[in-house]
DNA sequence: ACCGTATTCAGCGCG
DNA sequence: TGAATACGGT
């Protein structure tokens, strides 16, 4: 059977184009994912090579299950040596082969965004600034952005328009713990994520070697949710692309909800000038949801300037209207809407796992898993903390991380001194002072240790050889040993074993479970027969080794444990967490102006329009029936916050709502002023809901602001002006009512804290 | 080294 | 509110 006929005209036209560049602007249940599949299915039954084929996605789940359909489809087991995972996986591979080029060992660790912080931290504090001003999350944040960009930090610090931003923002050392920081990355022999982007574009840029054979390698670059590409991911492929141009990218602009963290939705703008004869395919009919959803997703996404346009459409059932839920408080929004999926449920006689609950932020789930534990529904959160990041773990990890690279910093501060050896806070801040101070690795002080004198007493000097020689003894073993042995074997001698055996309180006895969990995750694996492809040549009777295990690892997250509960279940999740998943019932949660557009995105058209876009992506998650929930009264960091329903409600036509009875006592006039009719009505006519939100102001008594200035639009981020201080931007923000002070940077006098009430500021 | 209390700070999160 | 960290006393 051709595979081919599974299509329709444009997937099937977007598939067979295979040579050149295509970009295919998929809408939201339109089959992107199919187009992908489908197209490196056909290209390996035209007899391309799997091994030069490049296929690039947005998660390691996504890759997986692309893999799996792919075998299927093209009934040859040799499918499974296309090169396709995440950008950074791919790219991991392919640094740990080319490493010793930009002087790392082939076995350099990957620090996760915990290690990024703990290295930024210790940076900071060495250099003695304040951590409230530099605050690691900021830092890292600036260096990520750099990245992404292709800035290193010779090119940071010498770029007199980012050292500025860096000065006005109150911290012109920025560049300086830049270089720092990638100092200490290269001493520990250590990459972080934008690292393995970075080098992976330096490797092709430095060595013209490199690029001609990675060029000659990948002859078919395909890309998924292109959409969410940064700069530098796009530097890449147009570079591997440049000899015939084979790239095939798919993605869908209205989708893009990534921006905040450095994707950019130039790269899908700007294929056509890219690739001058680039082909475009649109795939418009949508085949996940019915009319009434289609409709109000097209109705709510048409308000954003930034797009390409599109007209998504379906042949499906008008289906449902859309279900629409007040509430008074946020835990009352709970019980409404795990008793709309109860009754749902019985009316309809329902599977829990057709029911999603989405919402814009973790912290809103609690409401919803209190109400759905009283009806007894199961459910399930997603986006929680995954098992690869719960402390036992990421423990017994890093010794395993030390054990294959032993100038690993963060692993080594990590477990020095767990379980408890006697080796203190104080001694190893000296250890890590001596190796700065020394241009070494911690490992390599230690182990020069009795022949020099630091401040560190003799004992504690003693006790850190043995550490050190412990995990060098192991070291050795690596390559000989199998990886579950060997695991196995670390994990008593360390004394973890025997530390979390002894705890037997409840929490101990999960913690001890899970690194049973853990070894019985390595003995699968070393039972495992395959390799990865890049190792395929070598398939003698080699065991496999925990540094292969900890390869594939370290790119793992949450999606990838796989949940071995009862699948029936009610998911909660944010809506992030729920781009390119679909559910016969969404529930979306929290409908509210200042959550959702979040407060933060309301500075700028280009925030608000992400925020547009998430609800987008929200809404197109279902296929039978959306419903919308919004609570007017809502416990946010501990005080009780009035909201009014979301704008996005408005730009939904009205028409499309069922309005439950209980919240329409609405003035008869104002009934029947729906958009069906040309008129231009105010939001609280179209939308006669709106009435019982009449904004009632909290009293705040004599302290009202004088007329005439700005005090309670204010909010952080924003250029204002005052009439002593001239004009600065606000950095942050405290307390509330009265009382709401704000830190505000001057450009003449610098920062000053001042409370709103009498500040009479004026947004500039 | 360890524990209880004070303080701070709250967006979404791939790899 | 509550989790996560900092601090300060034993």
């Amino acid at each position: 059977m051709n595979i081919l006929e599974e299509l329709n005209n444009e997937q099937r036209a977007a598939v067979e184009h295979i040579e050149g560049p295509v970009m295919v602007l998929a809408g939201a249940g339109s089959g992107k994912t199919r187009v992908l599949t489908y197209k490196v299915a056909h290209l390996i039954n035209l007899g391309v090579d799997p091994f030069s084929i490049l296929a690039l996605t947005f998660t390691n789940k996504a890759a997986r299950e692309m893999k799996k359909r792919i075998i299927t489809l093209v009934d040859n087991h040799d499918a499974r040596n296309v090169w396709m995972g995440t950008f950074h996986s791919i790219f991991a591979r392919i640094l740990r082969i080319e490493a010793h080029r930009l002087g790392f060992p082939s076995h350099f660790t990957i620090y996760d965004t915990d290690d990024s912080r703990n290295l930024m931290k210790s940076v900071i504090t060495e250099q003695e600034l304040d951590t409230k001003i530099y605050t690691p999350a900021y830092v890292l944040n600036r260096i990520s952005q750099a990245k992404i960009n292709l800035v290193t930090p010779t090119v940071y610090n010498s770029d007199p328009q980012l050292l500025l931003q860096d000065k006005i923002a109150g911290r012109p050392k920025t560049g300086h713990l830049y270089s720092l920081y990638q100092n200490r990355l290269i001493k520990a022999s250590a990459m972080d994520f934008d690292d393995l982007l970075l080098n992976m574009h330096r490797l092709l840029e430095e060595y013209p070697d490199m690029l001609y054979k990675y060029q000659q390698k990948f002859l078919f670059i395909l890309v998924d949710e292109y959409q969410d590409t940064n700069y530098v991911q796009y530097a890449i492929l147009k570079k591997l692309a440049a000899n015939n141009e084979n790239i095939c990218v798919v993605g869908d602009d209205a989708q893009s909800i990534y921006a905040f963290r450095g994707a950019t939705i130039q790269n899908i703008l700007n294929f056509k000038s890219d690739y001058l004869d680039a082909f475009t395919y649109k795939l418009e009919q949508n085949y996940r949801s019915t009319k009434t959803i289609v409709k109000a997703a097209n109705g709510v996404i048409v308000n954003n300037k930034d797009q390409i346009f599109k007209e998504i459409w379906t042949n499906n059932e008008e289906g449902h209207l859309i279900g629409l839920l007040k509430a008074t408080t946020d835990s009352e929004e709970g019980a409404l809407v795990a008793n709309a999926i109860f009754e749902n449920k019985m009316n309809h006689q329902l599977r829990n796992d057709a029911f999603t609950i989405l919402y814009r932020t973790n912290a809103q789930s609690r409401a919803f898993e209190e109400s759905l534990r009283k009806l007894n529904i199961p459910y399930r959160i997603y986006g929680g903390l995954s098992f690869y990041k719960r402390k036992e773990i990421k423990d017994m990890l890093a010794y395993y991380r030390l054990v294959i690279n032993n100038r690993d910093e963060e692993a080594l501060l990590r477990i020095i001194n767990y379980p408890a050896r006697g080796i203190g806070k104080t001694s190893c801040e000296r250890l890590a002072l001596e190796a700065d101070r020394s241009k070494t690795s911690i490992c390599e002080v230690i182990e020069r240790m009795p022949d020099r004198l630091f401040d560190i007493p003799m004992p504690t000097q003693k006790k850190m050889n043995d550490f050190m020689v412990m995990i060098k003894s192991f070291s050795i073993q690596l390559k000989t040993r199998n990886a579950y042995e060997l695991a196995r074997e670390i994990a008593s001698a360390a004394g973890i074993l025997k530390e979390l055996h002894e705890d037997k309180s409840p929490e101990g006895i999960s913690r001890f479970e899970n690194i049973e969990e853990l070894l019985n995750a390595i003995h699968d694996f070393s039972e495992q027969q395959e390799r990865l492809s890049l190792t395929a040549e070598n398939l003698e009777n080699v065991p496999r080794t925990l540094d292969e295990f900890m390869q594939e690892v370290a790119l793992l997250t949450d999606a990838d444990t796989p949940d071995s509960e009862d699948p029936d279940h009610v998911s909660l999740m944010t809506i992030h967490a729920a781009k390119g998943l679909e559910f016969p019932y969404v529930y979306i949660v929290g409908m509210e102006e200042n959550l959702f557009p979040s407060i933060q995105s309301l500075n700028s058209r280009a925030d608000l329009e992400e925020e547009r876009r998430l609800f987008y992506v929200a809404l197109t998650r279902a296929m039978k029936k959306v419903t919308l929930s919004y609570a007017e009264n809502r416990y946010r960091w501990g005080t009780l916050t009035i909201s009014e329903p979301s704008r996005f409600i408005d730009e939904i036509d009205f028409a499309a709502f069922d309005i439950p009875k209980k919240v329409s006592f609405i003035p008869e006039e104002n009934r029947f002023m729906t958009s069906g009719s040309d008129m231009q009505g105010t939001r609280d006519q179209r939308h006669p809901f709106r009435k019982n939100f009449k904004r009632i102001l909290p009293s705040s008594g004599d302290d009202l602001p004088a007329p005439g200035d700005d005090t309670d639009l204010i909010q952080v981020g924003m250029n204002v002006e005052h009439a002593r201080f001239g004009t600065g931007k606000v950095i942050s923000m405290e307390g509330t009512g009265p009382n709401k002070k704000a830190t505000i940077y001057f450009q003449n006098i610098g920062q000053k804290q001042l409370l709103l009430k009498f500040a009479k500021l004026r947004i500039r």
